[in-house]
RNA sequence: CGGGGCGUGGCGCAGUCCGGCUAGCGCGCUUGCAUGGGGUGCAAGAGGUCGGAGGUUCAAAUCCUCUCGCCCCGACCA
């Protein structure tokens, strides 16, 4: 750590997250631009968000599999809003063992077309429906302007892929995989969220229907944290996914696809962090508990160690620990090291402990006296099982209050202007897209999405008075 | 792609405008001793040819030309 003091968020709120980021060690820049090292920290915390995300896939039916990484371009150019949105963005292999290419390869930046092109092969009756086919990939889009997990130009995701014979069904998948992204943000990343409709500007390319889960950051700006898209018969009539129904009619599939990426690793660490670096949810961190021992001399350590040993022991069965037990810095350095990297509890073990029968603890997510309580030795799994709970709780409360404290429901178009700089506005729309247009190029804030949540009635367009039956949030987003 | 900034030991920087002895400083690193309940102290060490190429000059980190790369801000986006 070359310097000491983190820049604070208020200072400035992406110095502040550049520098948790690399010095919490979660990923590193690498020396291709635009790309990031994710490293061991980041990983473990990527990988409990995977599990995590798995089990709830494996739990509504749905079974992974892997895909090419590399895609025929002509693939893409089948379906024509798809190529449009991604064509900007492409990265397009020319050459192969020192040969040209017949046809250039493009290195996927999301697989519907090479997937749509294999259920083409494997669907052919009503029988073969639905498919719920998920895939952990890396995918490729060629950004202009990245940041460390927001936005690189490799990224790791999920991205589901499903068929099904009628459009309800489809459209239900859609609705139920949000369910579950916005399930999983809210009860094991403490991540509130919120669900709904994406616009039609912000629609995904080749989508009838996207539909978005969006948090919202420590700066006040939105961040799309997963997508689900209802694809119509968009893609199953560009790839020919055909099937024979009940009735011996041959009929079109229709289909979805949803992800999550790395980028919600981002959503983590600007929902939560604060100026003594990332606070992590208890359920995903990857040190759940930090064990640092104290000990003044040999003769301390002799007696600090084994009781160290055995909590260590006791705990690690339940429980993701870490027992720092580095002697060339002192305890100080130590509590301030797992701050910044956001273990949600420690552990201090020291001769005064042992003496009184003790263990100190130190809640992440509440600074100083005010997280600090003593644990007694017999009682300890119990104890750490319900602080850690306790945890997530506060830590989803604290932001579910940030969050709440900055949506305002603007009276009109100038107040609206105001509210998106520090903050959402959730105001009556009426869904064209020139008011939409007109919002972003005054305030940069766009459409984040229309809440399944709306609270009735009708009201007037904020921006051109028009009568509008739906409110959204309008935000300026990441 | 437009605007801004920056490339000097591992990291952060000073030195560049007004060329000049063996290129400094802080952190980190190594070793030793002490220390250890909120970012330890002292001492001794190791480590750079100044992003790259060309040029000007007795002399270039410093001036000139070209070039490569990165970061930040904007338009585009998970």
């Amino acid at each position: 750590m070359a310097e000491e003091k983190l820049t604070t968020q208020a200072e400035n709120y992406s110095e502040w997250y550049n520098q948790v980021v690399l010095r919490a060690e979660m990923a590193d820049y690498s020396p291709v631009r635009g790309c990031m090292v994710i490293r061991p920290y980041g990983w473990a915390l990527w990988e409990n968000i995977q599990q995590s995300l798995d089990r709830r896939f494996k739990a509504t039916g749905h079974v992974n599999a892997a895909f090419p990484l590399f895609i025929p371009m002509s693939f893409l150019e089948k379906e024509k809003e798809h190529v449009e949105g991604f064509a900007p963005e492409l990265a397009v292999v020319t050459h192969g063992g020192g040969q040209k290419l017949e046809e250039p390869l493009v290195v996927r930046p999301t697989s519907e077309t090479i997937i749509g092109y294999m259920y083409s092969q494997w669907i052919k009756s009503y029988r073969d429906l639905p498919v719920l086919i998920n895939q952990w990939a890396n995918v490729v889009r060629w950004e202009m302007r990245t940041r460390l997990f927001l936005r690189t130009l490799e990224f790791y995701w999920q991205e589901g892929h499903t068929a099904h014979a009628t459009e309800e069904e489809a459209r239900a998948e859609t609705r139920r995989i949000m369910d579950l992204y916005a399930n999983f943000a809210m009860v094991d990343a403490a991540v509130p969220v919120v669900p709904g409709r994406k616009s039609e500007t912000e629609k995904f390319a080749g989508a009838v229907q996207s539909i978005s889960m969006e948090a919202m950051m420590g700066d006040t700006k939105a961040l799309q944290a997963g997508t689900s898209h209802f694809m119509g018969q968009n893609f199953a009539k560009a790839f020919d996914i055909k099937f024979l129904d009940q009735n011996n009619i041959l009929q079109h599939a229709w289909t979805t696809s949803w992800g999550v990426s790395t980028r919600f690793v981002g959503a983590i660490i600007m929902t939560h962090g604060d100026d003594h670096g990332l606070v992590l949810p208890p359920k995903l961190a990857p040190i759940q508990v930090v064990i640092v021992p104290i000990a003044r001399n040999d003769a301390d350590r002799s007696i600090v160690m084994p009781v160290v040993e055995q909590v260590a022991n006791e705990l690690g069965l339940n429980f993701r620990i870490k027992v720092d037990d580095r002697s060339e810095v002192t305890p100080g350095f130590k509590f301030n090291d797992w701050e910044l990297r956001g273990v949600p509890l420690r552990l201090e073990i020291g001769p005064k402990d042992i003496e009184k029968g003790v263990v100190t603890a130190a809640r992440r997510d509440k600074p100083g006296r005010e997280g600090k309580s003593t644990l007694t030795f017999d009682q300890l799994s119990a104890q750490v099982a319900e602080l850690l709970t306790e945890i997530h709780a506060s830590m989803y409360d604290k932001a579910e209050a940030f969050r709440d404290a900055h949506i305002f429901d603007p009276k009109d178009y100038d107040e609206l202007k105001e509210v998106v700089q520090n903050g959402w506005a959730f105001s009556w729309w009426c869904g064209s897209k020139e008011c939409e247009a007109k919002i972003k190029e005054d305030t940069k804030a766009t459409t984040r999405c229309i809440p399944f949540q709306q609270p009735g009635g009708h009201g007037q367009c904020i921006y051109c008075g028009q009568p509008a039956s739906e409110k959204a949030y309008f935000a300026r987003a990441y």
